[in-house]
DNA sequence: GAGTACCATAAAAACGTTTTACATGTCAAT
DNA sequence: ATTGACATGTAAAACGTTTTTATGGTACTC
C-alpha cells in the first residue's frame, strides 16, 4: 500500500541505453525500430514492469483512449445489460469507460455532465439516457457542438444525430400479430410513460398490427404504467373495467406484465384461456412465472456493442475528415411460452 | 461537431491580464486570492467557457479525481444497483468512475486490469467482484502492494483489506427465525454456488438459525443452485424428491425463488399452505408473484455509497500516513408477505 | 567518388496544468 | 528609518509522455 511507483520512460530509456524517443516508438509502435533495440527496450520495460502515464500519453496525444457513458436506469433489465455490452466491446478494442449516471432524465442538469466528460478529455460520448424531457432538446438546438463525436442510444432518429436502437415498434407488431394469428379478437394495451420514446414506438407497433388487421385501436383499450409491476397490477384492473370483452393484452415490459398478470390472477381469470398475455424484454424471470410468459426479447447486450462499434468509426473517421451517417436499429425477436397459448 | 475547443488557462491569464499561477490559484483555492482579481478571473472563465483540462491538472497534482471500479454480475440485482450507490456518492464528492467489468471472476486475469487503472492514475479501487477462484488469492499473497488504497465489496473480511458487506449471514437468521417462529418445522435450504462468499454465509446462517432452535442441519436438506430461476426449479424438484417432509424452504435469492414456486405449483404443492418460502434480494418482481414473496432486503444502493465513502476517507488519510481499518456491515431486513404466512 | 535517399536514433519542443520559489508593496513594530 | 511579517502576484520549473526536428551513418545511384 505505501510503494510508490515511480518508474517512467526515463527509467527505461537509462537502464535500456536509449532515448526515450526510441522507447516511446517502441512502445506505440508510430515510427520503426531495430528488431535488435526493441527487443533490448522491451526486455527492459518488462523487467521494470513499466506502465505509460495515460494522463501524460493522453495529454500530449490529444487522444485519451477513454470514452464517456452517460446512462440511466441501471436498475432495469435492458440499459444494465447494454452496459456490459458496451464495456465488453470498449475494452476489447482497448478503450476505457468514464460512466456518468442520470437519475431524473425529465429534470436533471446535462450541461454539466458533457463539460466534465469534455474536461477529461474523452475521445466520445455515447448518450444512453431516454429521449424525455429538455435533455433531447438541448442536443438539438444545436447551441453546444461538440468537438467529439457522440452516439446515441433509445433515441428517434434525427438528422445529424447518430443512433442505435432496438426495433421496438417491430418488436411490438411482432406481440401483437402472434394475439391476432392465435385467434384472439380484443387486445388490449399497457403502455409504458408517453414521455419515452420507447413507450411510443411500442404502442405505434401494436396500433399498426391492429390496422393492418382491419380492426381499430381505440383509447379505451389502453392503460399507461410506469414500467413498474406494481403500475402494472393497477392499469390491468384499470383496463378490466372499461375494456370488459378484451381477450388478449400486450404489455410493454416484463415487469409490468407480471403486476399484470398478478392482477389477473387475483380476479380469478385464467391466463390463457380467458385472457392472453404477451409481455417485453425477456428478463430471466419471466420464463418462470405461472403461466410462463411470452414475450418478445432484444439483443440489449448487443446493442451496447454497437454503440460502442459505431462510435470508435466516428472517432476514427473524424481523423479523416470522413463523417458517414449510420442509423442502426436490431430487430427483437418473439419468444412464444405459456401465457399466449392458442385456445382450443 | 468540429469546432477544436482550445480554451486554455493561457488564453484566461492573457483575457484577465493576470498570470497562469494566479488563474490556477483563483480555481484550485490552493492559494488565497484578494476578491478583486477573482472576480476578474471567474468572469473571464465564465465567458470564455474554460474548464480546466484534467489530464494536465492529474499530471502535475498526482490526483486524477477519478476512481477505479471493477464489477461484475451487473445483469444481477444487487450489483446494478450497487454500482448506482457507488456513481451517486463518488459524484457528489467530485470524483469520477472508471469502469471495468469481468465476465468470468473465477478465471480472468486481473493483473491487467489493475494495470490499467493505475495506469490511468486512479486514486483508489473498489473491488467489487465475488470472492472466487484465483482472485482471491492474488490479493491475500501480498506480491502486488499497491500505491493507492483499495476496497473490497462481498468479501470476506480479512486484516490488512478493508472490505463493505452487507450481513447475509445475519439476514438468512432473519429468514429462517421467521419460518420457525411461523411454526414451520422442516426448513430446506436452496443455497447459492459454495464457491461465492455470500452464498456461504447465507447457509451459515440458515444453520445457525436452526440451530439456536434445537434443530439439526443436515446436508439432505440442502440443494445447490446458480442462483438462475431455471436451477431454482430443479433444486426444488431433487429437493423434494429427498426430503419430503419439508414443509418451509430458505431460498438464496429471488430469482431461484422464483423458480421454485414455480416447480412446486407444477407438484400441486400449495404456497404457503404446504411449503412456505422465503427468498432474499426483494427484487421488484418479489412483490408481484402468487403467492407474493416473503424475502430479506438488502439495501444495495446505500452499499455502494459506504464503499466511496469508505474508499474515500482512505485516499484523504493515506495523504496523513494514518492508516485506519473499518470493516462494514449492513445489516438486511424482513419483507413478509404471503408466501410465508403462518399456518391457522 | 560525389550526391542522395533512407534508416535508426537522439535531442528538444510541445501538451496544459500545478507547484515552487522569488518579487513586490504595505504596514506594524522596533 | 530599518526590519520583519504578511499579503498578493509572477516567472519558471516541474509532471511524463508524444511529436517534431535534428543528426549521424549506411547504402544506393549516377
Amino acid at each position: 500500500m505505501s510503494t510508490r511507483q515511480p518508474v517512467t520512460i526515463n527509467d527505461v530509456a537509462r537502464a535500456a541505453q536509449v532515448s526515450v524517443s526510441t522507447v516511446s516508438n517502441v512502445l506505440t509502435g508510430n515510427r520503426p525500430v531495430a528488431a535488435k533495440t526493441r527487443q533490448q527496450v522491451l526486455q527492459v520495460v518488462e523487467a521494470l514492469g513499466f506502465r505509460p502515464n495515460r494522463l501524460a500519453r493522453g495529454l500530449v496525444s490529444r487522444s485519451s483512449k477513454t470514452i464517456g457513458i452517460v446512462a440511466s436506469g441501471l436498475e432495469y433489465f435492458g440499459p444494465s445489460r447494454t452496459l456490459v455490452g458496451m464495456e465488453q466491446e470498449a475494452s476489447e478494442r482497448g478503450y476505457s469507460l468514464l460512466l456518468s449516471l442520470i437519475h431524473d432524465p425529465a429534470t436533471e442538469e446535462i450541461e454539466p455532465i458533457v463539460t466534465d466528460l469534455l474536461a477529461h478529455q474523452v475521445d466520445g460520448i455515447i448518450w444512453a439516457i431516454p429521449q424525455i424531457g429538455h435533455n433531447r432538446t438541448w442536443w438539438l438546438n444545436g447551441a453546444h457542438p461538440l468537438p467529439i463525436p457522440v452516439v446515441f442510444l433509445n433515441h428517434q432518429t434525427w438528422p445529424g444525430l447518430v443512433s442505435v436502437d432496438i426495433d421496438n415498434c417491430y418488436g411490438a407488431q411482432l406481440a401483437t400479430t402472434h394475439l391476432l394469428e392465435s385467434g384472439r379478437q380484443q387486445i388490449g394495451l399497457i403502455a409504458g410513460p408517453s414521455t419515452w420514446y420507447a413507450a411510443n414506438q411500442r404502442q405505434k407497433g401494436w396500433a399498426s398490427a391492429l390496422q393492418a388487421a382491419g380492426k381499430a385501436s381505440e383509447p379505451r383499450q389502453i392503460m399507461t404504467g410506469d414500467w413498474s409491476p406494481q403500475s402494472g397490477e393497477q392499469a390491468f384492473y384499470a383496463l378490466m373495467k372499461r375494456y370488459p370483452e378484451m381477450d388478449a393484452l400486450f404489455v410493454s415490459n416484463d415487469q409490468m406484465a407480471i403486476g399484470a398478470m398478478r392482477a389477473a390472477s387475483d380476479l380469478n381469470l385464467r391466463i390463457p384461456e380467458d385472457i392472453a398475455v404477451v409481455g417485453f424484454d425477456d428478463i430471466p424471470e419471466a420464463a418462470f412465472t405461472r403461466p410462463r410468459l411470452t414475450t418478445v426479447r432484444q439483443q440489449v447486450v448487443e446493442l451496447g456493442r454497437l454503440a460502442v462499434t459505431a462510435l470508435l468509426e466516428l472517432i476514427d473517421s473524424s481523423n479523416q475528415q470522413e463523417e458517414q451517417q449510420h442509423n442502426r436499429l436490431l430487430q427483437p425477436s418473439l419468444i412464444v411460452r405459456e401465457s399466449s397459448q392458442r385456445l382450443r
